[in-house]
DNA sequence: ACGCGGATGGCCT
DNA sequence: GGCCATCCGCGTA
């Protein structure tokens, strides 16, 4: 019996709670040909509008427009002229919340990842960041304002669940406002 | 084991 | 024009 995606309901929350949720399940690209996935095993969560360091401060612009979509949106956004990363939607239709998969350890089409990917060295550096992951899963603006909740190539399905004392909790990285709020989430 | 800087391009002011 | 929710390689220990 195949696994079935998480369901919108499941993004109809806080983003932290979804982004200490989403620890432990998968996420998964099917292109058709090739299966490649990873256990999400870090996280970051964007608040909304009112949280500096999110995208959506900044309203919606063309490039943050699907961030304020339904819940269970994919948000990928273009980074350093160079990287992808993947959100997922939480909250409201409209509110502007998200969460940035941000390292996975890799499940299926770890060949495949290795090709996508070749200077990664080991395993373990296949998707061990946000730009990373996309690369190693072929996620790109194809998938901007996709549903992970089934009916695209691109989603989350539950996975092994990640016990509270097996999370650690940090400040995010790589912003420059609201740099000691404490919204990354990682597992042990 | 760190720290630093170049790559590279779209978007907002 | 400047700023990025990054990655990689090269330098110094």
């Amino acid at each position: 019996m195949p696994t079935t995606p998480l369901p919108a309901a499941f993004y109809l929350r806080d983003a932290e709670q979804v982004a200490r949720d989403l620890l432990g399940c998968v996420l998964q690209h099917d292109d058709g040909t090739h299966v490649v996935s990873g256990r999400i095993i870090e996280t970051e969560a964007y608040l909304g509008p009112h949280d500096p360091a999110s995208h959506s401060a900044a309203g919606r612009t063309a490039r943050t427009w699907h961030m304020f979509g339904p819940p269970g949106t994919a948000y990928v956004y273009f980074i350093y002229g160079m990287h992808w990363c993947v959100n997922a939607v939480t909250g409201d239709d409209g509110y502007g919340s998200a969460v940035l998969i941000r390292a996975l350890a890799p499940l299926k089409g770890v060949d495949i990842m290795r090709a996508r990917r070749p200077k990664a060295r080991t395993d373990a550096t296949l998707c061990d960041g946000p730009g990373k992951l996309c690369a190693a899963l072929g996620i790109t603006r194809q998938h901007d304002g996709t549903a992970l909740t089934g009916g695209s190539s691109l989603t989350i399905r539950s996975g092994t669940p990640v016990a509270d004392h097996g999370v650690i909790v940090g400040p995010r990285v790589g912003i420059s406002k609201a740099v000691d709020w404490p919204l990354r989430f990682r597992v042990r």
